[in-house]
DNA sequence: TTATAATTGAGAAAGTTTCTCAATTAAGGT
DNA sequence: ACCTTAATTGAGAAACTTTCTCAATTATAA
């Protein structure tokens, strides 16, 4: 089986065997460039720099790994206003993302800053929130005053 | 032109206006059909209302007068882990949603709990932060305890 | 090594979204 | 009220995205 440089790739083949699910050479590749990359990527990225490792990659197999990497956690999907076809590496299952609407970028931050507002929020509504999403969109250090 | 019972009628028919933009029937109905409705709908529940109202309304319409309702903030979009396709009706342009997922009801909260902490954030990871996206998911004080 | 169930690639099928264009219509000026 | 005009619409075609099917392959555990 393939080899791939991704510094978490003993963690990935963990999770997945937990999880029963095999250690395929075309999951560690995907998991592989979405770690490589600091920025979210769209399936057809995706799949272009999976070929780069695995040529012979079907586009089927991209969307089932995506489907199956995200359910455990090991990566996760990006959200725009208008559609949520990208995907970035997850170094947290918790973790929010801030996305740099010039660059893409992704920065991660694990800390989720409203527990307390939510337990307080729950008890005004009757909602008995389980779950949540937050995302951040702004312009990271380096493209920040920069034109475009 | 026909009317329908909107309670926002008026209003969006003015925020319509100031962007120079028409007040059809279909885009009347759309809002009206969203309105009306507790819960986010896909796009095809959207049609199947909306032709209710107007038999003739096609399938492009419906896809165009989303996207400019959204644009102009009387709708918003839902996002869920896998797919953001749905809409509601938008009370307030800043307004959160919190989704039951038992029953499907939105709830808006218009307030923001975490002003001053993005600033901090901002500070801290020098992302300027432009703007931002939450979303709650939970069981509504109707569905919280059912089986089902 | 072998058996087995999971996974894959390829292409077909299904589903979703956008585009094109002639016909219609909302809205402002007369 | 009636033009005029540009925006909007419906319908179907086209483009694009996602899922399905199934035979071949392969990771894994015995």
């Amino acid at each position: 089986m393939a080899h791939f440089p991704c510094a978490k790739e003993i963690d990935a083949k963990e999770v997945l065997k937990e999880k029963g699910l095999k250690s395929t050479p075309q999951r560690l590749a995907v998991l592989h460039v979405l770690h490589e990359s600091t920025k979210y990527l769209s399936i057809n990225n995706i799949l272009d720099k999976t070929k780069e490792i695995l040529p012979n990659t079907g586009l089927a197999t991209i969307y089932r790994t995506l489907d199956v990497l995200a359910d455990i956690g090991l990566i996760s999907r990006v959200h725009f206003e208008d559609g949520c076809h990208t995907y970035t590496y997850s170094s947290d299952s918790h973790g929010h993302h801030i996305v740099c609407t010039k660059c893409n970028k992704i920065m991660d931050f694990a800390e989720c800053p409203f527990e307390d507002y939510l337990e307080n929020l729950s008890k005004r509504t009757g909602f008995k929130i389980n779950n949540h999403f937050l995302q951040l969109f702004g312009e990271c250090n380096e493209c920040v005053g920069n034109a475009n």
